[in-house]
DNA sequence: TTGTCATGCATAC
DNA sequence: TATGCCTGACAAG
């Protein structure tokens, strides 16, 4: 279930559970033996999110990068008595140590990688709400992407050059809060509006981190709503707005759905 | 049991 | 803009 928040709960769980110790890791469908091979009883040293990418830093210099891409998950879990598991289903990598292990199933992205190439991707990844911007800067880099763009800001929170994390539901759910049409031209935002969405982002996905679900409506933080409670227009295409009891509208905007509130949002 | 869809993105056209 | 990757959840029958 791949958000930002999400692969930030992964990375604080690698550095709870497999920090600074060895880790073992196979490959148990085969198709990451070569990788595994290279970093298998290495010691982690970090791991790390940016946006919807997790990079795991062993102490020899070597960086598994990993991408769920929409099918991708991760199951935890502790190590009984009599040892590991057989894995099941297609896992494409086991991690473990004595305590605990993890499964990785159905990533686009499972790679071994060097510093420079670290660097390249990380050079090319949008600014991440979730890691700290004690100065504003990382905004800015937002804020100017966006004033530079004619792209319909609905396009522009999708896409991980310009902000990482922020997938379909967070752009929905986003944008109903600030009350923005996912069709204006970006540069044609405010930068009080650009502000707003920058710093709602990181609430939001604060809120995930914590929860481990994407609760976007304030009111609901303290309860434990289903899924269908949990947001304002996300998949809910059809019914009636929270807010004004339009209908809420769907459309595709460059390949995915788009969910929106044609009054709150006008 | 089968079919459809998905919180993503790279690639080809 | 359309397609393929690759897996699981859920709906439909």
């Amino acid at each position: 279930m791949p958000e930002g928040h999400t692969v930030h709960r992964t990375a604080n769980r690698f550095n709870e559970l497999f920090s600074l110790k060895p880790i073992e890791i196979s490959s148990p469908q085969g198709r990451f033996s070569a990788g595994a091979t290279l970093i298998s009883g290495r010691k982690l040293q970090a791991a790390k999110a940016i946006g919807k990418q997790l990079f795991l830093n062993f102490d020899n210099d070597l960086t598994l990068r990993i991408h769920l891409g929409i099918y991708g998950k991760w199951a935890f879990s502790s190590v009984a008595d009599e040892g590991l598991p057989d894995p099941i289903g297609e896992v494409r990598a086991r991690f473990s140590n004595q305590d605990h292990f993890a499964d990785l199933r159905g990533p686009t992205v499972c790679e071994v990688i060097g510093r420079d190439e670290v660097s390249a991707i990380e050079k090319r990844l949008g600014p991440d709400p979730l890691n700290g911007d004690p100065n504003g800067t990382e905004f800015e880099r937002f804020a100017d992407r966006a004033a530079r763009t004619k792209t319909p800001i609905g396009q522009l929170l999708m896409n991980q050059e310009a902000i990482s994390g922020i997938g379909n539901v967070y752009r929905a759910e986003l944008l109903f809060r600030a009350g923005i049409n996912p069709y204006r031209a970006s540069n044609q935002l405010t930068r009080e509006e650009i502000l707003n969405l920058w710093q709602d982002s990181v609430k939001l996905l604060k809120v995930g981190v914590k929860k481990g679900v994407m609760i976007t409506r304030d009111e609901l933080l303290t309860k434990n709503p289903t899924k269908a409670e949990r947001n304002f227009v996300y998949k809910r295409e059809g019914l009636p707005c929270r807010v004004c009891q339009t209908h809420v509208a769907i459309d595709i905007m460059a390949t995915r759905k788009l969910y929106f509130c044609p009054s709150c949002q006008n």
